[in-house]
DNA sequence: AGGACGCCCTGTTCGC
DNA sequence: TGCGAACAGGGCGTCC
């Protein structure tokens, strides 16, 4: 489920393979997929045009485009991009490509359609105009701090916020608050300095590791927590069973001994 | 106002 | 063994 890491694995593979050819043409599978609905605006933006750079803030991608504006992909839970896909799988299941003048091509996968596709005019604005937090990666520890101590609710919610802070997702928001010993429920607004720094430097080493390893979970320790969230699984540390509980609908694993409530 | 919850979507796993 | 139910979750809309 691509969440910081994960994009940005996805912007690196896309900087190498995908920039600096022309766009010969477009092919829209999954309209429903489309921001705003209208295929026709995707197809007039990227027909014949080139894309220069790459961008990413949080979960969300930017691929801009020489005549003006970006190409913007967002990957809900299951999306992932591909190139030359047609030499390695049934590129029909695509539900976008993008096919150059030079032969190669660009398709984006999403079984689950949960993800969204796009062309805006300007990032700035368009981070904006949803309300997005600066990029988690980009924030001094003050920041951090000043952001998440205003909400109200648990650790957890407030980390997985994009309003707040943008790129974590309910994986890395485990693994960030397994490795500071924090309950998901722990309340942020009455949290003292060192536990800041604690959380703060977690946040940092569990994104910047992951980014490391190209997102490849396989490669991350067997002693962090995202390779025991399984039935029965247990704690990495101290060896007893993990729980499991809804935060924000989404299934939260923790230890009850290592992670404390309060902070 | 802001937090909890339902929904979208479909491939995979679970349980009877 | 087979099949329907439950589950997975990012983001947004709705409701309280």
């Amino acid at each position: 489920m691509p969440e910081l890491p994960d994009v940005e694995a996805f912007r690196h593979y896309l900087h190498s393979r995908v920039l600096r050819q022309r766009i010969e043409s477009v092919d829209v599978a999954a309209p429903g997929l489309i921001m705003g609905g209208d295929p026709k605006t995707l197809l007039r933006a990227l027909r014949g045009a080139v894309l220069l750079s790459t961008h990413r803030h949080g979960k969300y991608l930017f691929l801009e485009i020489d005549r003006g504006g970006w190409l913007l992909l967002h990957f809900g839970m299951t999306g992932y991009p591909v190139v030359d896909a047609n030499k390695q799988r049934p590129s029909d299941r695509a539900r976008l490509r993008i096919r150059f003048a030079n032969g190669h091509s660009f398709s984006y996968f999403d079984p689950r359609k949960l993800g969204r596709i796009g062309i805006v005019d300007d990032v700035a604005e368009f981070i904006r105009s949803r309300n997005l937090g600066p990029d988690v990666l980009s924030v001094t520890e003050d920041l951090f701090k000043e952001r998440l101590k205003k909400k109200a609710t648990g650790a957890k919610a407030a980390l997985m916020d994009q309003h707040v802070l943008a790129g974590i997702g309910n994986v890395y928001a485990d693994e960030i608050l397994f490795q500071a010993r924090l309950s998901p429920l722990a309340r942020l607004s009455g949290v003292k300095s060192p536990t800041w720094r604690t959380l703060y430097r977690a946040t940092r080493k569990v994104l910047s590791r992951a980014i490391e390893v190209r997102a490849n979970p396989m490669s991350l320790p067997r002693t962090y927590l995202l390779h025991h969230r399984e039935r029965n699984g247990r704690c990495p540390r101290c060896g007893r069973s993990l729980q499991t509980m809804k935060v924000g609908g989404r299934t939260t694993y923790y230890c009850p001994r290592d992670q404390r409530k309060a902070a």
